[in-house]
DNA sequence: GTAGCTGCAAATTCTTTGCAGTTGT
DNA sequence: ACAACTGCAAAGAATTTGCAGCTAC
């Protein structure tokens, strides 16, 4: 007998379209900040209340593996998601209203500040402060990063 | 590529010098890296065989509590810890041995590079990429997260 | 019709806590 | 002596998985 084909790694999970993983999308699109599953649930539910939180998660990593949802890991937190798709960039925590916010841009090179022998291929930085909304003062909001 | 072991600031407000929090303390001098929870269990287990989990998460929650101990938050994974008291420092994560350095000096001043409004007061900034030991070809198993 | 998806509940993993016995001071 | 500490086991919290029924195609 011969070789055999093996399928690739690629997972092209959500082979269906089915109403809780359209309603998963939903959610994603309309939100205008990387979301918890708890967000997920909770706004899913308000499409199809029947949403359970194994469904949540099991759509949120089939998303993630075909690369349309990228976790935000914020150090000592359960994971956010956002769509994928977007350019490099970092996130911002207020530490007054707790939210994430999208920092656009990167202005880091971080090779050239390794030690010998180190390579860099990936980061993640995570500022924390206090965001234009919860000022204990200012208010100038310009426009700025994707807020809330 | 090595790490430097650095004094640790003395600290005695534990109420007791038992020999479980000893030999925990004695686990993180002789690291030359941050540790897991597991880590430091199955160090202490070697000097003390006895040694419990619950008394390894006490013992660090209480270590960090005075400062004595800093976790160290990778994205995705369990939290290490490292000896306080260090200066301002980032960490970098060998993608195929799995380890965890730490990286002296932080060259970035994030506030000048945020939109208007916000207020930098903290970040966490970590690097992936390969570390001197590792070898450039070997392919890195899937997510070896999870480990313990 | 049927493989894939869903909800529920049970299982896992990591961490915390209650408790009775032990130990440092 | 006696409060703090310890190990164990049970409890929690977040996430995953087994399974019988449902549903998109």
């Amino acid at each position: 007998m011969g070789f055999q084909i093996i399928p690739l790694p690629y997972n092209d999970e959500m082979d269906r379209n089915t109403r809780q993983r359209h309603a998963i999308e939903l959610v994603f699109k309309a939100a205008d900040r990387p979301l918890s599953v708890q967000d997920v649930l909770e706004a899913g539910q308000k499409i199809l209340p029947a949403l359970g939180i194994a469904t949540v998660y099991r759509a949120i990593k089939g998303m993630v593996d075909e690369k349309w949802l990228t976790p935000v890991q914020i150090p000592g937190e359960n994971p956010y998601y956002e769509p994928a798709g977007k350019t490099h960039h970092h996130h911002f925590r207020c530490r007054q209203c707790q939210k994430v916010f999208e920092l656009e841009g990167c202005v880091f090179d971080f090779d050239k500040h390794l030690p010998n022998g180190f390579h860099a291929e990936h980061h993640d930085l995570v500022i924390y402060g206090r965001c234009p909304i919860c000022p204990a003062s200012v208010k100038s909001t310009r426009r700025a990063a994707r807020q809330h």
